[in-house]
DNA sequence: TCAAAAAAGAGAGCACTGCTCTTGCATTGG
DNA sequence: CCAATGCAAGAGCAGTGCTCTCTTTTTTGA
């Protein structure tokens, strides 16, 4: 993993990261919409050609920063359950739900970047896929935990979903039953409504006490997917 | 309302939603970050610089398709329960986040523009508040019949809540009881949640059977904010 | 009624953008 | 050592939002 390789390709990596990282301050300060090679070019002293070298495209050092995101938000909501984790499930669910929306505050452009429209037409590139997966997969974690420990109430689902469930279990959530997969697969969805309803400021003039209200949304999806409170 | 006043004010809200549906049009064909001022004015066989008589700047352009936006998915949500209305309200709901749904995924663009990242700056103007709470006042509605045929189940808000729980229901949602607008808020942001995922393309390689899977989740919304499915 | 005021369009121009192409220099591997 | 490759620079193209000036048209008020 850490051969050198020259040093020319380690300064080629060296750059592309610089590169990227002064374009997350641009993208934290103005927005990905301002966002603009020739400035990142100017700020690291190079011309803005030069910067093609690394990045083919705009849409290619935006969906850099994309990946990048959703990596920095995997890794908050994974510490935050770290630091939980001899908590009941219940609780580890609460925290890493209010893990996500301390991050999306604190980083609103880029939480607007990756759930807000993916810049790059209308959907999400595909390479983004795995990345975005690390959040459910800390929830899909203290799931199986609930469940293993059986500690998870399930409730049933319609007979026309039964086989869609049975696949979303088996191909996406191993290890967690099929009605239970469908219920985490909506609340992953509504958890990033409610973050999101509160960083676009869907909130303003409705919601005032934004701390209080989404901890108890989040202990209300924790009870949505089975999760029991002691 | 009708008053002619002047063949130049008729001529002049004229042009300007003639630049509005031209711009909806380039807006739902490539989406808000390629729509340009320039090709608006072009196709309408006009200069560009004649366009700023009618809207002060790009961003208020936008502003304006944001406005239309919201009601226009309003007009659908209002629409979809009105063709309902002797249903049972918990029907009702699930007719509505239908609704929703199938707007939202009809005009992906416009969906993208006013529930992905609201281009101006990264939060909602102002000024689309009062559109933006349409789809709610119809949820809303279906609650207070709900509740005023005692058709409501009520779950008890942590004591936290409490206070934000009532002014929530006094000054947004009168005729709901405290518990029910917290429910109700959080259904109304998870209801979007549900719907962007989709739209913007997180349920690839997820969720297959989409709208099974909605209808389910939309009940479950329901069996949340209280309504029982007779 | 008729001149003054207001509104609208045309055109040029500024500063900026993403991106391409060619040219010269440095580093690398055979 | 030298050819091949990688990289940066610079010029340039087509496009953008927006401003300013100038002319024409319409509305208004004494």
């Amino acid at each position: 993993m850490t051969t050198p390789q020259g040093a020319r390709a380690r300064a080629r990596t060296e750059i592309a990261t610089a590169i990227k990282d002064e374009a997350r301050r641009q993208l934290a300060a103005e927005g990905a919409a301002k966002l603009s090679l020739r400035a990142v070019a100017r700020r690291l002293g190079m011309v803005s050609s030069a910067l093609y070298r690394y990045f083919p495209s705009r849409d290619d050092l935006l969906t850099a920063l994309i990946i990048d995101a959703y990596d920095s938000l995997g890794e908050a909501a994974e510490a935050a359950h770290a630091a939980v984790a001899d908590a009941a499930p219940a609780r580890r669910w609460v925290a890493v739900c209010e893990a996500v929306r301390g991050w999306a505050l604190a980083h609103p452009h880029e939480y607007a970047l990756i759930y807000g429209s993916p810049v790059p037409g209308y959907s999400a590139p595909e390479t983004t896929i795995p990345p975005a997966a690390r959040v459910a997969m800390v929830l899909i974690g203290i799931l199986r935990d609930a469940f293993e420990r059986r500690g998870l109430a399930r409730t049933p689902v319609p007979a026309e979903l039964a086989p869609e469930s049975r696949r979303m279990a088996d191909e996406v959530m191993p290890g967690l039953p099929p009605e239970v997969a469908v219920a985490m697969t909506a609340a992953w969805a509504q958890l990033f409504g409610l973050v999101g309803f509160e960083v676009f400021g869907q909130f303003k003039g409705v919601v005032e006490e934004r701390e209080w209200f989404f901890r108890h949304a989040a202990a209300q999806l924790a009870h949505g997917v089975g999760l029991v409170f002691p």
